[in-house]
DNA sequence: CCACAGTAAATCGTTCGCGATATAATCGCA
DNA sequence: TGCGATTATATCGCGAACGATTTACTGTGG
């Protein structure tokens, strides 16, 4: 066996192997389930990042750009194109709010809100893909959560 | 209190809030590294991801651009831009392998691996915006890391 | 009432990331 | 030998993602 487990500090060539890298675990962990979903978004013409606006959308109808990016950690540049082409999809609409101009009201069209059903069974499908049991999910998803907190800090 | 962390199957509803996704608290912690590392990487005029090109290159020098590819689990469509971009800083060379003309020999130039040492102090940073202790991170990098494995299965 | 600070989206330019495809070199085997 | 299959990289088009800036609206103090 190589390593004791000990709680040695690391040496700085081992700090250097980019293997012991959590940033990169999670860098090609987010790759890996951008390469599972496609198949599974396929059938709903939607890619992974306009999937999680849907997702938040369908948990709350007619949001703001700005709330859509407080959730989704997205900045309006990123969000604006990627609303528009939803919009484009006619899953959602884009209004101005008429109390106040500056912002935008994005709600769900009748095809985006009945896309939720077609879309029910894919958490399964990802669940499947992970291999692990949802009480283990939550654990690591509650642990990168906390891990996200500290690096927005 | 709401959630009695029971064993229980996730309810349909449960399933489809955002918060309670693995690949979006991956997804979101992954953007929150890209921030926590911009300030880092500006002294060495590198994006994130070139960075990480730049730490497989300081582990092994003299790579392919298929062998960097498995270790960070990116296409050539994706590499051939950034290392372009990395010779145009004068970090490295691309040359054609003599012996099989297919390959190409990503190398460090004498600046690429004096870079090293200015790099040196980065992985402290980051270890630091964690919050985390060494062996806590270790734990979760492995998790995440069996996480993508099966992912990519 | 109005200049001005603050806020919300949108726009722009750059870099990543991929799939599909193209190009070019090598390998296998008849 | 030579030709079809395979392999390695490059190219292209598209969709994220961001920082910096712009535009347009709101809200406030004088």
């Amino acid at each position: 066996m190589k390593a004791m487990a000990k709680a040695e500090i690391p040496s700085p060539e081992e700090l250097m192997k980019i293997d012991n890298f959590l940033c990169f675990a999670i860098y090609s962990a987010n790759h890996a389930f951008t390469r599972v979903y496609k198949p599974l978004l396929d059938d709903l013409d939607l890619t992974y990042p306009q999937y999680l606006v849907m997702v938040v959308l369908w948990e709350k109808d007619d949001q703001t750009v700005g709330s859509l990016g407080d959730k989704l950690f997205l900045e309006s540049s990123t969000l604006t194109p990627m609303l528009k082409r939803l919009e484009a999809m006619g899953y959602i609409s884009r209004v101005r709010d008429r109390a106040d101009e500056r912002q935008v009201r994005v709600r769900l069209t009748e095809t985006g809100r009945a896309l939720k059903e077609k879309a029910g069974t894919v958490p399964c499908g990802i669940i499947e893909a992970t291999g692990m049991e949802p009480a283990q999910i939550g654990r690591l998803k509650e642990e990168i959560a906390a891990l996200r907190a500290s690096l927005l800090r």
